[in-house]
RNA sequence: GGGGGUUUAGCUCAGCUGGUUCAGAGCAUCUGCCUUACAAGCAGAGGGUCGGCGGUUCGAACCCGUCAACCCCCA
């Protein structure tokens, strides 16, 4: 015999008989009916039941019925568990070999009589059939009920039959003695813990489920019919008495003491032969770990008790998390940790668990290989939101790995340079390494919020974007020195210094190459490394300049796209007219835009300039002279589309503004916001109405 | 059966207390480019009735109701 849980057992139809049985009524001549699909259970009946509304058994109340085979009075009684329309609306209860029966008989405080041995063989008690396997038995009880004249007819039945998931035995239910914990008070402090904020769950999504099971706890079943594990501490001696003591002898004087009989010795006395349950032992863990059961005050356990973050699958939430929580309260009267982060289970593209059976599942050395250890972990680690499922695919290893090489890259463009300490640092330069240094404080702040708010897929792809971006795409086009000539020592130490800011803030997700880069950008001491150099701090940046910069990257944007659209080549220089007072524009990142555009000049102009391409940034217009002719048609349909969005946009305004309510109900600065969004709307529509009708003439 | 969750671009996901034309990111796709760090790259572009319906509100991806689909857990 062994316990299985109701989730190892699997239910299918089969075909098997359904028998019909008379049982004489006491003190009258008549006979009820009941139908059972089990007739050797007969055997452990304790009494026969009907639907208390079913009229067809109401005279029976109070009346008792004689048990074939077993010749054993039984009371008649009556619950709204029995179905009226199956068989004859009459079952037989055997408390002590059905589910139902069993909570039957809790409900009617019936006895149970246990038919079988724990071998599957009929038991003493069944008083037939004894040694007999269950499945003869049954044979015999037809036979038997047969030759009495109980056995009224015999059906074809589908049953649904629960067999073991493993075994493919048929599964029958049998009461038998298990150890359970009693839960309800234990776990009140672990479900405060949790909805007061002392331990928080990440994702918070996970707290609902943890309050529901928390409140719902059933007592837990700590017994396991293994023969490996820890066994349960409990000795019975006198048929059903028992002590639960650390081992056999003090067991044995708890005996003596509590049934006051001091004959009683150690072979009188039997341990359970269950062992506990793992997680009875897992759950002590964060204690355990540190002596802290047996040794409650070491140094250890008061240094590291409670630690910082559990990280772990949402599918133990239950399991483990929780009883750990539970188990801190209880035996140190404190959370065991302050944070769980739950991750998400790596599935395939179909969405199946990765498994060794199904062989889905990459070789991971195989994947490092291919794509590096680093490209690997940023491949998983940027699709696995927390408590999210990771959908693998290859394409992610491989945007990790890309991500490596343009990492060495940037590496390499910087080694290569020559520097000249004689070269003055040019304004463009200067003023790049100020906006990369703000912008790197800025994403600092923002992967720090995200580090704290345990979103490490965003975390990484902020860092992601801020060295492909930021760093590689705009900081070092700017700086880079002309085709083999040398940079200045300002600007190279500023960007070396980046560099490292740059490694150790990706250091989480690539340990590899930013370790070694660390290493080889500067000349490092024995057994310095970046693992325990400390990272970058956040500080506050400034805003203005940041955002000074995004303008200009749109300003360079719209010249690229100039030049695409006139076929001007990169190499050609141009010059950039700005439509603005020069007092009033920020003339500050102007290098840059003349670096990168390779523009020969940029001048100021106080009129719209006929003959050139136009385009606008926010409220500011722009034109750059062309030589050859001027597309006016595909200019005209730009600047015609562009109108017809601003106007698009000025009627959303307005009608927000014309509406009374809105006014009056809607706070000061989103009005205010709306109000700056209508003249900037206008101003714009009014200058694209001039450049059109300039372009008509 | 009970409970929890999810539904936003082709895919994986952001979108905090309802308020910028809010509809976003990465990947993928398309178009140009072998420009002397990088084609594993660069410069651009397209792409969504925010699952459906109804309601609350001056205003809804977000709040409420309802329906649907999918996923997970049940010791």
């Amino acid at each position: 015999m062994t316990a299985v849980s109701d989730e190892e057992v699997n239910y299918t139809e089969e075909k098997s008989k359904l028998y019909y049985v008379r049982y004489k009524i006491v003190g009258e001549d008549g006979y009820i009916m009941v139908a059972t699909t089990r007739p050797e259970t007969i055997l452990g009946d304790t009494a026969v039941c009907a639907n208390p509304n079913d009229e067809r058994y109401r005279h029976l109340k109070g009346k008792k019925v004689i048990v074939p085979m077993a010749n054993r009075e039984v009371p008649f009684i009556f619950d709204s568990y029995v179905d009226p329309e199956f068989g004859t609306g009459c079952l037989k209860i055997t408390p002590a070999h059905d589910i139902n029966d069993y909570e039957i008989g809790l409900r009617h405080n019936l006895p149970s009589i246990d038919v079988f041995n724990p071998n599957g063989t009929m038991s003493e008690r069944a008083g037939m059939f004894i040694g007999v396997d269950r499945f003869k038995a049954k044979d015999l009880a037809e036979k038997e009920l047969h030759k009495t004249g109980n056995l009224v007819k015999v059906e074809k039945y589908d049953n649904k039959i629960g067999r073991s998931e493993r075994t493919n035995a048929v599964i029958e239910p049998r009461l038998s003695l298990q150890w359970f914990v009693k839960m309800r008070d234990l776990s009140e402090p672990a479900l405060e813990a949790v909805m007061n904020g002392d331990i928080h769950i990440h994702p918070a999504k996970f707290k609902n489920l943890y309050r529901h099971w928390m409140e719902n706890v059933h007592d837990w079943c700590i017994s396991r019919q293994l023969w490996w594990g820890q066994r349960i501490p409990a000795f019975y001696y006198d048929n059903n008495k028992f002590v639960v003591a650390e081992n056999i002898d003090a067991a044995l004087e708890l005996a003596k003491k509590t049934s006051e009989n001091l004959n009683l010795t150690i072979s009188d006395l039997q341990q359970d032969e269950d062992v506990m349950d793992t997680w009875f032992s897992s759950w002590l863990w964060p204690i355990t770990a540190f002596d802290g059961i047996n040794n409650p005050d070491n140094a250890d356990i008061k240094y590291y008790y409670p630690t910082n973050d559990l990280v772990t699958a949402p599918e133990i939430l239950f399991f483990w998390v929780a009883r750990m929580i539970i188990s801190g309260y209880e035996y140190r009267g404190q959370k065991p940790f302050n944070n769980v982060y739950l991750t998400g289970l790596v599935r395939d593209k179909q969405k199946r668990k990765m498994s060794k059976s199904l062989g889905n599942s990459p070789d991971p050395i195989q994947l490092i290989e291919k794509y590096g250890a680093d490209g690997v972990r940023v491949g998983m680690m940027l699709c696995s939101p927390a408590g999210n499922d990771l959908l693998y695919d290859d394409s992610l290893p491989e945007q990790g790995r890309n991500f490596a090489n343009k990492i060495w890259n940037a590496f390499r463009l910087v080694k290569s340079w020559e520097v000249d300490d004689s070269i003055i640092q040019p304004e463009s330069s200067l003023l790049a390494v100020k906006w990369m240094e703000e912008s790197l404080k800025k994403s600092i702040n923002e992967i720090d919020l995200n580090f704290r708010k345990f979103r490490i897929s965003e975390a990484l792809m902020i860092s992601y974007k801020l060295f492909w971006d930021e760093f590689s795409g705009w900081y070092l086009e700017i700086i880079k020195p002309e085709y083999q000539k040398p940079v200045d020592r300002k600007t190279f130490d500023s960007t070396v210094a980046v560099f490292e800011k740059l490694m150790k803030i990706i250091h989480p997700f690539m340990p590899f190459i930013t370790e070694e880069i660390w290493q080889l950008l500067i000349v490092r001491k024995n057994g310095e490394s970046i693992m325990v150099s400390a990272m970058p701090e956040a500080k506050k940046f400034n805003k203005e300049l940041v955002a000074g910069f995004e303008s200009v990257k749109e300003i360079i944007s719209a010249v690229r796209t100039v030049r695409k659209e006139k076929e001007i080549p990169v190499r050609e220089k141009i010059e950039l007219q700005i439509l603005e007072d020069k007092k009033r524009f920020d003339t500050s990142f102007l290098p840059v835009v003349k670096k990168l555009c390779n523009l020969s000049d940029i001048v100021f102009v106080s009129d719209k300039q006929e003959g050139t391409a136009s385009f606008m940034v926010g409220t500011t217009e722009y034109f750059i002279p062309t030589t050859g002719m001027l597309d006016v048609e595909s200019e005209i349909a730009r600047i015609k589309e562009e109108l017809s969005y601003n106007r698009g946009f000025l009627v959303n305004v307005m009608k927000k503004l014309d509406n009374e309510r809105f006014v009056n109900n809607a706070p000061a600065g989103i009005l205010e916001l709306e109000r700056k969004k209508k003249s900037d709307a206008e101003s714009k529509i009014k200058s694209l109405e001039e450049a059109l009708k300039s372009l008509k003439n």
